[in-house]
DNA sequence: CTATTTTTTTAGGTTAGCCTAAATTAATAA
DNA sequence: TTATTAATTTAGGCTAACCTAAAAAAATAG
C-alpha cells in the first residue's frame, strides 16, 4: 500500500510542486522518475484512489494533507541520510544522493532519530537544502543566488541549486564547497559571467555556475 | 533481474541449506519467507532460469556458485548492519535484525567498506554470527550449545542459536549478553535444566534456553 | 505393498508497474 | 479562429509476485 515507486513520485510530485509552487504536469513527473507518460497517468489514478494526491484529467496533481505528510517524511529521511553520510562517514557531497535516493525508504523512526540526535538535529543537508522536522516543519531560508550579487559583496556559500556530481565536485575543485567565504570582484556585463575572491584565490565562474550558488551576504 | 523479492529468497536458501547442510525444501521457504507452496514453486523456476540456484522438480533446491556468491553479500551486509547499530547507534541487540532486514539490499561498496572499517572489519555479529568477507569466506567457529557444557565447566558467551527478540530480551535480563563470562553449577538431569554462576549472580536456564545459547570453554 | 497423508506442482486469477501505439484534449501559432 | 503541435489519456500487452483450488507425486503408516 506504501511501495517504494509510489514514495517516489510524492517526492517528487512534492519537489516539483515546491519549485514552481503550482499543480505538477505528467510530463514533468515522467521525465524525473523516467517512465513513460502513460505510466504516469495510470500511476496518478492510484495515488487519487489511495487519497495521496488530488489529480485532475488533463489539468494537473497536487498532494493531498496526507500526501504531503508522506512526502516530508521521505524529504526529511533523504536529506538526513545525506548529512549522516557526509559527516559521519567521510562520504563527498557529490556522492551522497544516490545513495540516500535508496535509504529514503526505510520506515524506521528510532532509526531516523538516533540519526538526527548524533547529526545535532540539522537543518540543512550537506547541499544546503533545508530538512523538515518530525513534524513536516521546514525553515524557509532565503538564500541569493550568487550571479545576483553586486561587485564587491561578501558572501558565504549556504548551498546549490544543481546537486549534480559534476557540479558538485567542480565546486569543490574550487574550493566553493559549503560555508566558504568571498568576495565579488568583477562582473562581465558582456557574458554575465564573474570573478570571485575566495580563500585567497580569485576564481572566474560562468553565469550558469554562478547561477547554481546559493550565497548569504555576510 | 535481482529484486529484493529474489534476493531474500537467496539469502534464505543459504541460511536453511547452511543449517541442515542440504537440499532445501520448498515447504522451508514458504515458511520463511511467510510465502504459499505454490509461489515458492514459481520463484524456484525463476531462480534456476537466472542460474542462482540448481533446482530439482519435487526433490530440492541448493544455490549455484553464482547464487551463493549473491547470498553471501547479503549475509554480510546484514550482519555489518547489525553490528554498527549495535556498536555506533546504541540499539540493542534484539532491535536491529528487523532494521537490517531492509537495509542488507541496499547495493554500494563504498558504504559497506566504510562501515566494516569503522568497525574494524568484524568476523562476528551482534549475536555471535559469522560475517562473510568481502570475498564471502566465513571463519568458521566452532561453539558448543551451553546445554552441553559439563558442570563445574567455565564458559563465555559467544552466541545465541535463537535471535528473535524475546528470547534476545530475556537473556539481556539475566547478564547473559555476549562476552558474558560464567560458570555451571548444577545440571538437573529431570528436566535437563541448568543453575549457572554469572556476574556473581545466579540464573536458573530451562533446557530450552541453555541450547540456545552458544559457548566457547574458558 | 497398499492406503493414507503430506508435499509439490499445475492451472487459473489478481495487482502493481512498466511499455507502445493510437486517440483525444489542450495549447500555440498563423 | 482555425490549423498545427504538444501533452495527455486510452487501449492493449507484458512480467514479477502473490493467491486459491485441484491434480500429481512422494513419503509414511499400517
Ligand atoms: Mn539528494
Ligand atoms: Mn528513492
Ligand atoms: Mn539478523
Ligand atoms: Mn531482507
Amino acid at each position: 500500500m506504501r511501495t517504494e515507486t509510489i514514495e517516489n513520485y510524492l517526492k517528487t510530485i512534492y519537489r516539483l510542486s515546491e519549485l514552481n509552487k503550482a499543480v505538477v504536469s505528467n510530463q514533468q513527473l515522467a521525465e524525473r522518475l523516467n517512465v513513460k507518460p502513460a505510466t504516469v497517468t495510470e500511476a496518478l489514478k492510484h495515488l487519487n484512489r489511495l487519497n495521496y494526491v488530488h489529480y485532475e484529467k488533463s489539468y494537473g496533481t497536487r498532494l493531498t494533507a496526507a500526501g504531503s505528510k508522506l512526502a516530508l517524511g521521505i524529504v526529511r529521511r533523504h536529506r538526513i541520510w545525506e548529512t549522516y553520510l557526509v559527516q559521519k562517514l567521510g562520504f563527498g557531497w557529490d556522492e551522497v544522493h544516490e545513495i540516500a535516493e535508496e535509504l529514503e525508504h526505510i520506515q524506521n523512526s528510532k532509526l531516523m532519530a538516533r540519526l538526527a540526535e548524533l547529526l545535532g538535529n540539522p537543518v540543512y543537508d550537506p547541499h544546503g537544502e533545508p530538512i523538515p522536522d518530525e513534524k513536516g516543519k521546514i525553515k524557509q531560508s532565503n538564500f541569493t543566488r550568487l550571479n545576483e550579487m553586486p561587485q564587491r559583496s561578501n558572501c558565504k556559500v549556504m548551498g546549490v541549486a544543481d546537486d549534480s556530481p559534476v557540479f558538485l565536485r567542480y565546486l569543490q575543485e574550487q574550493g566553493l564547497i559549503i560555508g566558504a567565504e568571498m568576495i565579488v570582484l568583477k562582473l562581465e556585463s558582456f557574458d554575465a559571467s564573474m570573478t570571485v575572491m575566495c580563500k585567497k584565490k580569485q576564481v572566474h565562474l560562468s553565469a550558469k555556475v554562478a547561477g547554481n550558488i546559493l550565497v548569504e551576504m555576510i
